[in-house]
RNA sequence: GGUUCGGUAGUUCAGUUUGGUUAGAAUACGUGCCUGUCACGCACGGGGUCGCGGGUUCGAGUCCCGUCCGGACCGCCA
């Protein structure tokens, strides 16, 4: 037997047991007449203890153990003289008899500890070395126990788990797909799905009521922090059913799983609409652990000569409460932050509402004591407050807003990773306009279904076009997103219309779905959760990459096993595939 | 496609602003000493194509040009 127990379970009800234990040499300390090693499996530590004295022979052996050999030990559980409360079998150590060499190991290029030596870049060549390391190997099981709660909850509300194809068609809407060659079927190609969308629909249509999976899903675009080419998405549809039970029940799975893997509760989540996330927080997105709303005063600021703000679209504001304190130069630091070309401002305007009542404004030139007294009032201000205003065309003005939004709240603590705050945002508008291509856009997908008292609105003015869309979000990050699809074909049919398809494009793209939808599709809807990301907010970490047992760098390249790779000639002739110029 | 930061010992970094003797530190590694350590301690030691190519200069880790690689972000991601 290779092992009677693990490195982490023996204590003091073990005493006097012979016990056999293999593991990594987590590092050795030799005092002398006494060496002490550290013995690591997935479980724990257990420390193994060898005395010159009594045995000079397997103190010799032990001492010329390296880091991370892979060891067998066979010897007796006893109490320590000097325990240790910080691991868990710190009361007890293993008194050797004898050692066993499983394995040799070269001395690897990063220390394998909680806080290593090691960056970024070699411990992504070397994963399964970092994935040895504790911060590493509990992100890991995170994830397992997130999925296993995902599908004990599911499971629970009658949802079945059905696997759909990852060899599918490639569609020219969304994202760009990955494509794969099909030898049998020369000069075609096979994409792999940037999610199960049109195959859950179709198992509403098969009846299969309450579907979910937990899937893998591929998108062939420029990667994050928080976005790799392949990821993992909790996948939901349901039949028969409006917003609302959609609502209800995933608000319920996002409960359960902050109960059990978090030990946290919430009441009911929030609802916020599209347009006021946008009005209050310039952001889809909005991180409503603190408040800091936007304040629009457009109307209150124009006419006194000052260019800048008289030739805006749109001139808004918020309030850094307490940061009247603020010096020169972490207001310059802050203009500079918005003057970044990623987030666009071309200046910033401040007005600082000092503790003795005065203020003080970098546009005291144009505005009197007494118009800004206007602005302070209407937003809100009180001595000690610091107003941060930004203008331009208002998409703009919000979007830099809300960057600095973030920027203000990090920086004042008040993005707090322990603390959780989830957002139903709902109505968002149906399509969007690309004014690159002068068309529309379905913002979110072309099967996403109007709000029913918007129709009206289609042929008129369809950019208004509510949907009954909706996303939820944790601490600003987009963690999943769904509608109540289209299932009657006349509608479907003018969709595809407003978007540009003509018939026979809608035909030839999904025809299988609208053919399928014309057999009886019930009335449905559904969510994704992105699965990578829930576990990093709910560990409050930004890269999902620490979720992932094997992810790719920013090039959507795997440093590890160095994919993706050229193939040789033979499996580019059985394709029948030339490759063209590569670019320099 | 763009913005920005970085690449120096196995590893993480300092040194580059202002070019100048033999490129440092920590950690890891090796050797020796040490009987209660748990980031053990102490002493000694080995370890460098300063990413790569070109240029300026008497002289380049340091300045200039190009290039490759990595991180963060914008565009993109229905």
């Amino acid at each position: 037997m290779l092992r009677t127990h693990t490195c982490g379970e023996l204590n003091l009800s073990h005493l006097h047991q012979k016990v056999t234990l293999s593991g990594w040499v987590q590092r050795s300390r030799d005092l002398g007449g006494m060496t002490f090693l550290d013995l690591r499996d997935r479980y724990g530590i257990t420390q193994l203890a060898f005395n010159e004295e009594t045995n000079a022979d397997i103190c010799n052996q032990a001492r010329k153990l390296g880091r991370e050999w892979v060891i067998q030990v066979q010897g007796t559980v006893t109490e320590r003289f000097s325990k240790n409360k910080n691991i868990a079998t710190g009361d007890i150590e293993i008194i050797v008899d004898i050692i066993n060499v499983l394995n040799q190991a070269k001395l690897p290029p990063f220390t394998i500890e909680d806080i290593t030596d090691g960056g970024e870049e070699i411990r992504m060549k070397y994963r399964y070395l970092d994935l040895r390391r504790n911060p590493v190997k509990n992100n890991i099981i995170f994830r397992h126990k997130l999925s296993i709660e995902v599908r004990n909850y599911m499971n629970e509300a009658g949802f079945l788990e059905i696997e759909t194809p990852f060899l599918i068609k490639s569609t020219p809407e969304g994202a760009r797909d990955f494509i794969v060659p099909s030898r049998m079927n020369p000069g075609q190609f096979y994409a792999l799905p940037q999610s199960p969308q049109t195959f859950k629909q179709l198992l509403m249509v098969s009846g299969f009521d309450r579907y979910f999976q937990i899937v893998r899903c591929f998108r062939d675009e420029d990667l994050r922090a928080d976005r790799q080419p392949e990821f993992t998405q909790i996948d939901c549809e349901m039949a028969f059913v409006e917003q609302e039970d959609i609502l209800n029940t995933f608000e319920g799975l996002t409960k359960h799983l902050f109960k059990k893997v978090k030990n946290i509760e919430f009441d009911s989540i929030p609802r916020m609409t599209y347009a006021d996330a946008m009005r209050l927080y310039g952001n889809d997105k909005p991180d409503i652990r603190f408040e800091m709303t936007f304040v629009d005063i457009t109307s209150i600021v124009k006419g006194k000569e000052f260019k800048i703000f008289d030739d805006a679209e749109a001139i808004l504001g918020i309030n850094a409460n307490g940061c009247a304190n603020y010096t020169r130069k972490q207001i310059d630091d802050l203009t500079d932050f918005v003057k970044r070309p990623q987030v666009g401002a071309s200046g910033m305007v401040y007005i600082r509402f000092n503790e003795d009542g005065s203020l003080k404004s970098s546009v005291d030139k144009f505005y009197s004591e007494d118009d800004l007294r206007i602005i302070t009032e209407k937003m809100n201000a009180k001595a000690g407050d610091l107003l941060l205003l930004l203008s331009g065309k208002t998409e703009k003005t919000q979007k830099a807003l809300s960057e600095l939004r973030l920027e203000i709240g990090s920086r004042l603590k008040l993005r707090d990773s322990s603390k959780f705050a989830p957002l139903w945002v709902i109505d968002f508008p149906m399509l969007e306009w690309d004014e690159e291509t002068a068309r529309f856009y379905a913002k979110h997908h072309p099967f996403t279904s109007p709000k029913p008292e918007d129709i009206y609105l289609m042929d008129t003015n369809p950019g208004l076009v509510r949907a009954n869309a909706y996303d939820l979000v944790i601490n600003g990050v987009e963690i999943g997103g769904g509608s109540i699809r289209i299932f009657e074909k006349e509608l479907q049919r003018k969709i595809f219309n407003l978007l540009g398809f003509t018939p026979e494009d809608a035909q030839e793209q999904f025809g299988f779905l609208m053919n399928a939808f014309e057999f009886g599709a019930p009335p449905h809807g559904g969510i994704a959760f992105g699965f990578d990301r829930l576990c990093s907010v709910m560990s409050g970490v930004d890269s999902i990459r620490d979720f992932i047992a094997f992810p790719k760098n920013n090039n959507g390249r795997d440093v590890m096993i160095d994919a993706p790779a050229g193939v040789s000639q033979q499996q580019l002739n059985e394709l029948f595939i030339e490759l063209g110029k590569i670019p320099e």
